[in-house]
DNA sequence: GATGAATGAGCATTCATTCAT
DNA sequence: CATGAATGAATGCTCATTCAT
């Protein structure tokens, strides 16, 4: 008794299992209908192009991440704590969809320039900067509550997100056995207060 | 009046400038060929595949990185201004690369995986982790000279290779017109001293 | 309130403007369906498949094309008067119909033969000697009447009919400017007294 | 010993026959290239498209057909007499590649107009006028010489066009047995002096 | 009867790779 | 060594047809 947005979601969820193991190219939409359990043509009546579900496909993640870490924010007023609540929902929704996050920056900026059509460029832009404006919008706060050093806060929200993600990945590549709350801890307290040693001020 | 080196290396040369504008999947051996001077069938005499064209020149462009930055490093001795000159140096070369960067961790880890071959993805996994060894060395020696905290190098290597990638990445993606030197010191001063505003009270 | 025979008409009339404009392979059953006003569904409650819509279509148009010819010739008795009030019914209702009559000859004997059931084969043939039949009968009653030279009646029926359908075609693709009086006075003198000028000399 | 031109040239032969056989839409690339010896590849070598392969088949179909037809004509001064000549070898011609006629008239108007693009619309139409502006010449010079009626030349050509084409397709149709040469005569009889009896005249 | 979601066979086109010259 | 014509496997997308509601 599945109604149409079940079965969009459906194929949403797959596809970023798909793609996310694959990357673009390399994904075929028939793999994404059979793993969704429908028949290939079932797809193009959801999406219009393979193209045009991938993009869906990223929304669709970013959307959901962003959502899950409002929801897990509610109720709390402190900058830095809402920065600290959002790094480790961040984080754990990286982990959880980590695979995604491989391909979205390359596919993004690097594989869509072969598409000279200026539209799907700006597509992927936009998107990616929806995602990065969450970040940057909490760095503001975090700033104009003298938290935070006065930098550009989308330098700032680069930093934090470029740091996690690759500690995510690398973790995984080198085989880094570490459990998430000591991971979280060890990545908020390096973004907040540096690699340094500081001997001096803990004397 | 080239010789063999010569051509292999021009056809590596070009390799770069191309998968790094279009991905690995997007690009034509035959592109990289005709940009190259040589005919599609003369990049097969000097590679066996598009694949091993793809490591080989991920390969040659890593090994260049490290050359270049050793070079810059050569002959200074304190750990941490080693660190500070392998940051800048590694700073400018992901500059001038920046496209390359794009699409390494992305190709590597995703893409590759359709060929089943664990053959491949041991390749990939093994160029990546030179390219971070390099950097996890500097941090050790950092550490064990008590400059930085003793954190796992390979996190703190992640770490700062996430940070410095994607600010430069963004940078570019959301137009932020900053100079490299204050981008640099920025990024360095992030990354050892954190994004915590220390106030006066916490002296 | 419309009548399951009704909907049947509303159908082919739609099919007929839709095929005429597209040709068969490119005309999609579902948008001969959504200007009928039905359910793609609905058109094979009708139809047994495309096809054989294809084929209802052109008889139903060159049936109504019959009627109204013979409609316009009642009671006239000389088979001449007849012959030239048949081309200019017939003349006025390939104008009207003309598109139609771009794809009939064309799909019915080239298109067609990819099904290689010789059934569809004669099907076409078979509506296509329909519309034929027609003409030849009046060209033979002028025959026998001593009107016209005693030449095959099917062989006169396909030049004058041939010559009629180009002349509109190519007066459309031209853009030659005349109207249909003229048209039609150029067009029965050509087939009656031929292309050639008749000088005083010869009288 | 093939060289470009003459495999460009066979392949051009087989896809007038298949073209013809089966019209464009269902025509398989691979069809063509399996009758003409080679790899549907090697066709996209040749020809960027289907739709390019379709208009240089007709193309070069009917440029074979003028310079056929000038062939005959060379030496021949009065202008009914190269009419004449001009009729028999375009009956020639049509009748041994009648199956492409069969499809050209149909194809380039009807079905060309899915593609909403006008370019594709231009070159049907240019190649079709190209084909038509032969026959429209040879009416000018004998309309000027006195022999034919002055009518647009275009009406003309149009007219001794579909009389021919028509009279060919129906005697195929419809098993009509009768040789070239009377067809000839026929039409050409047909054309010049009318289908009506003179009885007058003739006493 | 009417619907329209789902199906899957079918086809144009691309491009890595080969090999005769 | 170098070439580039030829190959054919691979895949995105369409649309006639079916059938559960």
């Amino acid at each position: 008794m599945e109604n149409k947005e079940d079965k969009k979601i459906k194929i949403l969820k797959v596809a970023e299992t798909v793609f996310a193991e694959k990357g673009f190219h390399a994904t075929k939409v028939e793999d994404i209908a059979n793993l969704a359990g429908v028949a290939k043509g079932t797809v193009y009546l959801y999406f219009k192009s393979k193209e045009q579900l991938f993009f869906s496909t990223i929304k669709f993640m970013i959307q959901g991440m962003i959502e899950t870490i409002k929801e897990r924010m509610a109720g709390i007023e402190d900058p830095l704590d809402r920065l600290k609540i959002g790094i480790k929902s961040y984080f754990e929704y990286v982990t959880h969809h980590k695979q995604i996050f491989f391909i979205i920056l390359n596919e993004e900026i690097a594989s869509s320039r072969k598409s000279c059509e200026k539209d799907n460029q700006k597509k992927h832009v936009e998107i990616y900067r929806q995602s990065q404006k969450f970040v940057t919008d909490l760095m503001k706060s975090c700033i104009d509550a003298g938290y935070l050093k006065p930098i550009d806060p989308v330098l700032l929200s680069s930093a934090l997100s470029g740091l996690l993600q690759k500690m995510v990945v690398n973790s995984i590549v080198f085989n880094i056995d570490i459990n998430p709350d000591q991971f979280y801890s060890i990545a908020v307290d390096l973004f907040l207060n540096g690699a340094m040693l500081r001997k001096e001020a803990e004397k």
